[in-house]
RNA sequence: CGGGACGUGGCGCAGCCUGGUAGCGCACCUGCUUUGGGAGCAGGGGGCCGCCGGUUCAAAUCCGGCCGUCCCGACCA
């Protein structure tokens, strides 16, 4: 019995004051959640509600590619996360118990469940398996923010695959994603699936889920073509510098007092930035120089260059850059460099370049890669709005909010944990894994970002906390209240969740609280409507209003709620 | 972790500069009226002014420290 007078469905007339992101501010306004402190929030039953509907829909399909559900602890010993190495992870809460032994809580669950496999799975023939749970993940964040949408905990859906090989591996993987496409085409998001950085899960080969949203954290690339990637990891074919200046026999020094930035450099000497060479003198984990160069107009992207490199790099500081570089910083530039020279592929076939001189106060003109300095040549910086997709789309930028990932982690935790198995031939060999993501949260406030208007939240069907909200106009004893009591029945008798607003409220209030809590469909039951036999429909995304015959009423509400998005 | 802002009934805010019995709107309780778009009138309850310390005859107000929360950035399985 879901009546309103009895519900516990805290709305606010206004929102508050710390609320920023449409879904903070209108999931607290509409009663679905309340903040008990940084990054930490309690679901109210209406939130609950739908957390529960987008958690069922993981589940239905996990279970359809053959996946099981069981369930994990949160608290765990340490060791585990010190033989994968992840207990240097600054996210990773970590606890004593009263004996004083290690305990963390978990921010992925990763390690559990390898272990348990390392001792249970024995042969090929237990192989392949996909086990999964929904459970509490807690992350120390730097910085909890947005409601909902980054939490210090938050429930995950989150599935492990384990096979015997790579080919196995990317079976499971696939199944993954024909899982992921299915669920979030269910959950009624506008979504994405993206080529994605590996992040600290290790590994090779990941992808990403965006819902595109204002209050989204990340941003990434599209193109018409159907290029979809973060930008942490895009790549694309750069724009022409417009007015390259032209190329000279040889580098020309020109004096640059006090320039510099790429602003002061280009204003100084008044070419475009595009005709700069950017140097960033960086070093490697080993302490080794190198100097990174890219477009004056580009910007480097560091987690490409990590990649490329294979390894960790910092920026130099400034007493770093004078004495291993050799100049001062904004001075340093590519041609006489003694250090090692990578150059983002946008440079290459340009002339007539400005770069650092390697001395105060000058750069040289007329530079020309490969005629006049060598580099290693790798694509390493960020893509921009208007470059060209691998098949010539235009790119465009979209700040989105993750909430999926699926990762290929081969043999990253099956090796330090021991998870191993018998071929046929009798040989032992490490088991292949994949980790795969889905935040129910995320889900949800993502819905709320994408389909709110100014009345309030409008939930896809299939996310919404309830079905149908009935408002009564009528009162105690009054016919309209009769009437509203039998529909009420009815309309579950249908299959319909119902949430039944007969509190001894004014119409106005009603009507608000139900287009700020965004049920598909509401019902509006009064003495008005039933003098002509009628009952009114309101749809809510839209807000378009139906009349429906009072007479076989509940029926014809289900057949509409039924073609709702 | 760097930068910025804010902590005053449940929520949104004023009061602080210039120290002197804590106020407004909403919400809440009671009564009457009202009842298809956040009603009206009357009456009423509720606040360690984030915490600790200092200055002062006197601190929400001035000073110091701490805690908490939000925003930008860094970071983010």
């Amino acid at each position: 019995m879901t009546r309103l007078s009895s519900y516990f469905l805290p709305t606010l007339k206004e929102s508050p004051a710390d609320a920023e992101a449409i879904s903070h501010r209108l999931m607290v306004r509409a009663g679905l959640v309340r903040q008990l402190g940084a990054g930490m929030w309690t679901y109210l039953p209406a939130g609950w509600r739908a957390h529960r509907k987008a958690e069922q829909i993981v589940r239905e399909e996990m279970d359809a590619i053959g996946a099981h559900e069981m369930l994990m602890p949160v608290l765990q010993p340490a060791e585990l996360w010190q033989r994968t190495g992840r207990y240097a992870i600054d996210e990773l809460f970590k606890l004593k118990d009263r004996r004083g032994a290690d305990l963390v809580l978990a921010l992925s669950h990763e390690e559990p469940l390898t272990f348990h496999v390392a001792r249970e799975v024995r042969s090929y023939r237990d192989l392949p398996l996909i086990l999964y749970h929904f459970q509490v993940k807690e992350r120390d964040e730097a910085r909890p923010r947005a409601g909902v949408l980054r939490t210090r905990e938050f429930i995950m859906k989150d599935s492990y695959s384990f096979d015997r090989d790579a080919e196995g591996l990317d079976h499971s993987y696939a199944l993954h994603v024909a899982a992921y496409d299915r669920i979030f085409d269910r959950s009624g998001l506008e979504w994405y699936r993206v080529e994605s950085d590996v992040g600290m899960m290790g590994g090779f080969g990941a992808h990403e889920y965006m819902a595109p949203c204002a209050a989204g954290e990340n941003e990434v690339a599209l193109s018409d073509a159907g290029y979809a990637a973060n930008v942490e990891v895009a790549s694309a074919e750069a724009q022409d510098v417009d007015a390259l200046p032209e190329a000279l026999a040889r580098p020309e020094a020109v004096e640059t007092p006090g320039a510099r930035t790429v602003e002061e450099v280009s204003a100084q000497l008044g070419v475009s930035a595009g005709a700069l060479v950017k140097a960033m003198p960086m070093l490697r984990e080993s302490g080794e120089p190198l100097l990174v160069l890219v477009r004056g107009d580009h910007r480097l992207n560091e987690i490409k260059l990590q990649n490329a490199l294979g390894g960790a790099v910092r920026q130099a500081t400034g007493e770093e850059i004078e004495r291993l570089f050799g100049a001062p910083a904004g001075y340093v530039g590519p041609v006489g460099a003694t250090v090692e020279v990578l150059a983002d592929e946008a440079l290459r076939g340009l002339h007539g370049l400005v770069a650092g001189a390697n001395e105060a106060g000058r750069h040289l003109q007329g530079v020309e890669p490969e005629r006049d300095f060598n580099a290693s040549w790798r694509d390493v910086r960020s893509v921009v709005v208007g470059d060209r997709c691998p098949s010539g789309a235009t790119i465009r930028i979209e700040p989105a909010i993750e909430v999926g990932n699926i990762f290929k982690l081969g043999t990253r935790y099956s090796e330090p944990l021991g998870a191993t198995y018998l071929d046929v031939e009798g040989t032992e060999r490490h088991i292949w894994m994949g980790s795969y993501g889905i935040g129910p949260a995320r889900i949800a406030a993502a819905a709320v970002e994408q389909f709110a208007d100014d009345q309030g939240i409008s939930w896809p069907r299939s996310l919404a906390p309830f079905d149908v909200e009935l408002v009564t106009l009528g009162k105690e004893g009054e016919e309209a209240r009769e009437v509203s009591d039998r529909l009420y029945d009815e309309l579950r008798a249908e299959g319909l969740d119902v949430l039944y607003d007969e509190r001894d409220a004014g119409a106005g209030e009603k009507f608000a609280d139900a287009e700020l809590l965004g049920c598909p469909l509401r019902l509006t039951v009064g003495r008005r409507g039933l003098e002509s036999g009628e009952i009114e429909a309101q749809l809510r995304r839209g807000q378009e209003k139906r009349s429906l015959p009072l007479d076989g009423a509940a029926g014809a509400a289900a057949g509409l709620w039924r073609e709702l998005p």
